[in-house]
RNA sequence: GGAGAAAUGGCAGAGUGGUCGAAUGCGGCAGUCUUGAAAACUGUUGAGGGUCACACCUCCGGGGGUUCGAAUCCCUCUUUCUCCGCCA
């Protein structure tokens, strides 16, 4: 959420900024800027109603104490007007905040200067590449026919259980699942980050802590009895971990990790692109989420772009890094990395990790600051980035280590996994 | 699921209608002392809104109510603990 405190000192630079994502927002700023004078206005008007009914009721507490009944019960009268306007005045008050409120839920975060205007993914601007695009035999296979062939994943039994999107994994498919989530947290815990299990559903409080709410209200699936959300990324508890906390200077930078599945709707996108493990509702990933001081947090950015290369480069397989145009940008985020995997049956890139700042968007939501070195309280940052999205790690390394009698392991799973071929 | 008890500042823990944004202890910060540290002593120390700065306003789990006045009384929700039941 932007900072109304901010918009008031620097309208033309939301504007400007929030052109980048083709969004022209002068007349919602326009209007936020007067729904905030209302809200402050009427504010200030309730207080000195309260200030002077206030100090009636003081002195009415003295009087009653010195026995001075009669005396006490006409300043009474006095206080009967002054509660009927503080309830209005409340009332205009609370509207006005409350409206100021969904304003803002509808603006999204204003992009850093490096972003590249663009409309969408076409724009984006590819700024690293790594690794040889294997050649492959004749004849190679996509994903989808290998875990077919060599009996990995059962998409049709995921449909019996479940509905299109939910695979079973089965014998080495699974086993090799499981070992990239062991070896991704290796990877994270061995470079400082704290691992943690969090719960697979979340309050509505969650959501909008992070953003997920009200923007992206039916990507979610919604339990409705309990009034919980199915989690789309551990991003959501993990770092509601830390909402609504002032922490401490020395607390910064947190840094955690976690596996979870991750459950999307995914309504509306259907056809080619989705086959296999393209895009499913249901899969599992390992996220990397940092709490950050302000003055560090595009440094860690670039941390967290070297640690997920470092762990792509040990599995040898061909990516590369685009820097997410306007367009394409989430709604959260300032700046984003996206981790593309080559898929070379497909011949087409797989997004399998997005790594993101998000400055002050969510703490200011989740009301996450920490007391700095001034003294004062102050935002954190929040960065989240996926080390790394498995299914499509999984279809990476199906396709782009396929021989013609099997599947050669990345060396860097062997021990995880207890084989080293599937065939 | 049933029966009880509770929820107060970073933590512990007082406070049952007015002078309580809240005693006290611990912790934190600053200072005195010390070669330095510890100990001891002194001072200071919640958050948000608002203001140039004050003033002022709000907040004692959430929401609502009674009252001139609520941490304190009432209703409701949530959570925690104890006992019983059930159970991976």
């Amino acid at each position: 959420m932007l900072l109304v405190t901010d918009i008031r000192e620097n309208k033309e630079k939301y504007i400007k900024a929030l052109a980048k994502r083709g969004i022209d927002a002068s007349a919602t700023l326009d209007e936020i800027l007067n729904v905030d004078e209302e809200r402050r206005s009427s504010q200030g008007k309730l207080d000195e109603v309260l200030s002077q009914s206030n100090s009636y009721s003081k002195e009415i507490g003295k009087l009653f104490q010195s026995g001075e009944t009669q005396k006490a019960n006409e300043l009474k009268e006095k206080t009967v007007e002054l509660k009927e306007s503080s309830k209005q005045l409340n009332d205009q008050m609370m509207n006005a905040a409350e409206k100021l409120q969904q304003l803002l839920y509808t603006l999204p975060n204003i992009p850093n200067d490096l972003v590249p205007a663009g409309t969408d993914e076409n724009d984006n601007e590819e700024i690293f590449s790594e690794g040889e695009v294997p050649k492959l035999a004749e004849g190679a296979l996509p994903h989808w026919e290998l875990a077919k062939k060599y009996d990995l994943i059962d998409f049709e039994l995921g449909v019996k259980i479940t509905g299109a999107g939910f695979p079973v994994f089965k014998g080495k498919g699974a086993r090799l699942q499981r070992a990239l989530i062991s070896y991704f947290l290796d990877k994270n815990t061995a470079a400082g980050y704290t691992e943690v299990q969090v719960p697979l559903l979340v309050n509505e409080a969650s959501g909008y802590g992070t953003g997920q709410l009200p923007d992206k209200e039916g990507q979610m699936y919604h339990v409705g009895v309990d009034d919980l959300y199915l989690i789309p990324t551990a991003e959501v508890p993990i770092t509601n971990m830390f909402r609504g906390d002032l922490l401490n200077n020395s607390d910064l930078p947190i840094t955690c990790t976690g596996f979870t599945p991750c459950f999307r709707r995914e309504a509306g996108s259907y056809g080619a692109h989705v086959r296999g493990l393209n895009r499913l509702h249901q899969f599992d990933k390992v996220e990397l989420v940092r709490i950050e001081h302000p003055d560090n947090s595009y440094k860690a950015l670039d941390g967290m772009v070297e640690h997920v290369k470092g762990i792509l480069r040990e599995l040898k397989l061909p990516y590369r890094i685009l820097r997410l145009c306007g367009g394409d940008l989430g709604f959260t985020s300032a700046l984003t990395y996206d981790f593309e995997v080559f898929s070379t049956a497909q011949d087409r890139w797989l997004e399998i990790s997005s790594v993101s700042n998000f400055e002050t968007f969510q703490a200011n939501r989740l009301k996450l600051r920490f007391k700095d070195t001034d003294g004062k309280n102050k935002l954190v940052h929040t960065l989240n980035g996926s080390s790394l999205a498995l299914p499509r790690v999984l279809a990476g390394i199906l396709e782009n280590y396929q021989t013609e009698d099997g599947i050669k392991i990345p060396e860097v799973l062997v021990p995880y996994c207890g084989f080293d071929f599937i065939k």
